[in-house]
DNA sequence: TCTATATACCTTGTATTGCAAGGTATATTG
DNA sequence: CAATATACCTTGCAATACAAGGTATATAGA
């Protein structure tokens, strides 16, 4: 009858690890909000991506909290908003990154867990 | 003036994460939710924890689904509520480590991302 | 010219969830 | 007898991802 859907399971894992990857993504280069959807679903093959309705209040959030900031620039003929990564950012992220590290470990220690004690 | 302060973003990444590790405690053996609290705080030290408001509604969301199946029982002088993994839990399990294995590599590739193009 | 598509940004409403903070009840220890 | 640990539970709040809608411009094809 129901088959196995962990469809929203996988926005909860998501959760979060887009808001790193973002600013990730800027400490390279500043970019623009398109740029960095497309950008996220083709370095992660899909696997990462952003809905419009996700990345936009995101952005808006990230700059209220001083981690990056954006400016309306033409190029190429079209308005964007480039968006920078900010030191606070930069700070945030190498914490953001710690405990990611952390984390991955952790998960894998649960995982790994067999019955060996 | 304001520290870096990236608690509620933990709180996102281990969104999920909690579920998926639950699962996993329950595939080694049935288990009570006092337990599997202690338990997952020990392996990951500290890492990976269980608000009680968090743990108990996603139990029973769990068990809603038909992941997990609980029985009260007595053992130890202390009444229980044994959880353990029911078929549709294991094949979600499943999947969820897929995924979960699809993130981790999406993820390092994002942060491994250097000026190399 | 007209249309479709891609680019680029935005908003509203809904559903889900983690957690703080409260609770109950029993068993153990000093 | 008091304090602590065990073991479960509920309510209300805040945060967020997404669907579904929107605007506006540029480009390519018929």
């Amino acid at each position: 009858m129901d088959e196995v859907n962990i469809e929203s399971w996988r926005t909860e894992i998501r959760r979060g690890l887009i808001e790193m990857c973002i600013l990730a993504l800027l400490r390279r280069k500043e970019m623009y909000g398109y740029e960095i959807s497309k950008t996220l679903r083709q370095i992660t093959n899909g696997t990462l991506y952003v809905e419009e309705g996700t990345l936009y209040p995101l952005l808006r959030r990230l700059e209220n909290k001083g981690y990056i900031k954006g400016d309306w620039r033409i190029r190429e003929g079209k308005a964007r908003k480039y968006y920078e990564l900010r030191p606070k950012g930069l700070v945030t992220l190498e914490a953001m990154i710690d405990f990611w590290v952390r984390v991955k470990d952790a998960v894998s220690r649960v995982l790994e867990e067999v019955d060996d004690e």
